[in-house]
DNA sequence: ATGCTATTTTCTTATTTAGGAAAATGAGAA
DNA sequence: TTCTCATTTTCCTAAATAAGAAAATAGCAT
């Protein structure tokens, strides 16, 4: 496949337009957006190198932790890709729902969270969730 | 499936990028893609179908031939997605060869070139390709 | 080193998709 | 009408894909 169908391929399914939305230039951690999909973490991890490879996303890794980001500079294609999607993805009533929920997702620390995961506890939105880095109230999105 | 994920799939297969590019701005008869592209008039068809739904392309009907062409004024994604096309996938090698045999195959009358591929009959790319509207002499592209 | 854990990879299954052959459709021609 | 034929649809098969479970990897903590 050429670099575009490449492109317009990641592009094509939903879960990954929402993965590429959430990330679009601001850094997530692969468990807030495990978090954010009811998908396994292996599926979010397989969409997010699909995405990767087409290049609409890079990653960092930081510790245990990896984060996920629309390229600071990317390349013509690419740039104009992600202009589509700023410009016809985002009014997407799903995505618009994950833009809510990520800004109660932002309020945990990647700690927090995913020892929430681990222990299988639900994340508390109100204004309970003080973002101490250790806090031990479970939360609820 | 919505709008974005519905065109970025439609665009996201090599065939289909392909006729895409053979019908922008300019109509083309659905023999005349046939003999471009090694696929059977079904597949070719099929692929078209996806297109259109898409909005990328619509169609028109005249006698027994059918012309698909990009829409003369598209809606604002429609419109912004044939610029990514214009733009970054038109300097694609294969989309190239396409563009030269267009050329050649442009030089034939849809009634010439249906009795052609009825006959399985290759077409003349050279200058004995005059385009008598009935011309009897084969030819090669 | 050993344990713990966030992420990725492998393996397998269910669903989707591309493709061709052949039947169906629809429109001009006889 | 009846025939012809360009295109589409149906039916079927083979390949691609999404998904989860479980194993493997990689990196912090002790």
């Amino acid at each position: 496949m050429n670099p575009f169908t490449t492109i317009t391929h990641a592009l094509s399914d939903p879960n990954r337009l929402r993965l590429l939305a959430a990330c679009l230039d601001q850094e997530r951690c692969v468990c807030q957006l495990v978090e954010l999909i009811d998908l396994s973490n292996a599926s979010i991890s397989k969409h997010l190198a699909v995405l990767r490879n087409a290049g609409l996303l890079e990653s960092r890794k930081e510790g245990r932790w990896v984060h996920y980001q629309t390229p600071p500079t990317p390349a013509p294609l690419i740039d104009d890709a992600l202009t589509l999607v700023r410009q016809h993805a985002m009014d997407d009533e799903q995505i618009q729902t994950d833009i809510v929920k990520l800004k109660h997702i932002d309020q945990i620390e990647p700690f927090d969270l995913a020892r929430m995961q681990r222990e299988g506890c639900c994340v508390q939105t109100e204004t309970t969730a003080t973002t101490t880095t250790s806090s031990t109230q479970g939360a609820t999105i």
